[in-house]
DNA sequence: AGCAACGTTCAGCATTCTCACAGGTTCTCG
DNA sequence: CGAGAACCTGTGAGAATGCTGAACGTTGCT
């Protein structure tokens, strides 16, 4: 099975390590690149099925380089990085087809959910499915939907990202460390604790509707989204 | 077979020696650094399969070698190392993809059982199994849990790193001081007696489960796991 | 402007864990 | 057999860890 090839373009070194280093752990086949330039000739020759594309590059800025590309009948769906305050209103009408766009600072874990849900829709479906279930819950990554046992359940979009994240590494303990850098945005500066406080939250809406409490708390390690009672 | 390639990175020598000659006596291939520079010069050409990096280091701290590493492609996850209190905030945003933390002082096995998580995330090949059965439990080192003839048992983290050790040199005699420099931490200075608690603690938390006593107290040498004599 | 939802911090509470100690038991060996 | 050594385990103090409600600031929406 071929692997998914995607271009970063980015111009700071940290975002750029960031994201290549988070994609290839993903498993996504990654080519980074700092400048508007280079992203053309490596999108011509790499024929990339995705571009990660920050809005402001030194040499030309995002739109010049889709605009190149698509002249030049590359038609690889981009997802747009930008500055929250850079004006968002640049950005719509740039994103054309299975375009998007997130603004930094982002969670890592956001950016591979979203390259997924472009590719989900634009192309051919080796990728992903869109809904993940595990024991009672499950989630509908393009609707944000989440069910226990057919029940709606509400949450808010950190809410989300964090039963996400757990689901998808259900039954492996995962560090708050770890839950903070995949869930949080890069930037975030604060204490572990509020990882302790959004556990809570998810537990006051999830628990009523299990049979059994689904996110167990490993004393000293982490904690754990917990499938299915082994015997 | 290939032996896993472990590059250590560490400017006290203490700590040093004691984290390279623990991880070539599980079988890693080991080599040991003491700063920044030499980090990444290693890692250039060793091509080690995985980082251990304080995160203090006399020239440059372990971001700054990260990203360095990261920007010249080198990819090997990172099992970061910092000092309780040294802000563990500046260690958030840090780890990607498969990378974790831990905190100082640690116990050498934890160390190991950590690496050994970590290579099995990131599928480095045929790394041990997440699984240690020897006769009637059952431990699963990914969710941390532990199982007498399917009966799930709950234990402290300590508990819990004292069995795993006992379970992996099960049918071997392990001499108290043997087990406190493998489970406890490096800096501990307590008596012997609490090799001697926590065995206790086991005791009576595992034999009310199995059909005869696992934890055999050898007089006047130590400890032994013992698995079920198939003769 | 006013309101609701959300993210974040914090403090107090509750629980669990670690470790030392000490009295009791078992074993070993003279 | 008896004394000392080795080992077992209950008790409890203090620390560490985790949970949750409350407060506050920000954002987005009406």
């Amino acid at each position: 099975m071929e692997p998914i090839k995607i271009l970063v373009v980015d111009d700071e070194p940290n975002i750029r390590d960031l994201l290549a280093s988070g994609l290839r752990f993903a498993g996504f086949s990654v080519l980074a690149v700092g400048n508007g330039n280079d992203a053309v000739t490596a999108a011509e020759k790499g024929n990339p099925d995705l571009i990660l594309l920050d809005v402001m590059l030194p040499d030309m800025s995002g739109f010049s380089v889709t605009k190149k590309l698509r002249s030049m009948n590359i038609l690889a769906p981009v997802l747009f990085l930008t500055a929250r305050d850079e004006i968002e209103d640049k950005i719509t009408g740039l994103t054309v087809g299975g375009d998007d766009y997130m603004t930094k600072p982002f969670s890592i874990d956001e950016i591979i959910a979203r390259i997924n849900a472009i590719l989900r829709r634009t192309k051919q479906a080796s990728v992903e499915k869109s809904v993940i279930e595990v024991g009672e819950v499950r989630i509908d990554e393009d609707a944000h939907d989440v069910f226990v046992n057919g029940e709606s359940v509400e949450l808010s979009p950190t809410e989300y990202k964090l039963l996400r994240y757990l689901m998808e590494n259900a039954n492996r303990v995962l560090s708050k460390a770890q839950i903070l850098d995949h869930v949080w945005e890069y930037d975030f500066n604060g204490e572990m604790g509020i990882v302790e406080s959004y556990i809570s939250y998810l537990r006051k809406k999830l628990d009523p509707l299990t049979t059994e409490p689904v996110l167990l708390t490993k004393r000293g390690h982490g904690y754990m989204f917990k499938s299915i009672k082994k015997k």
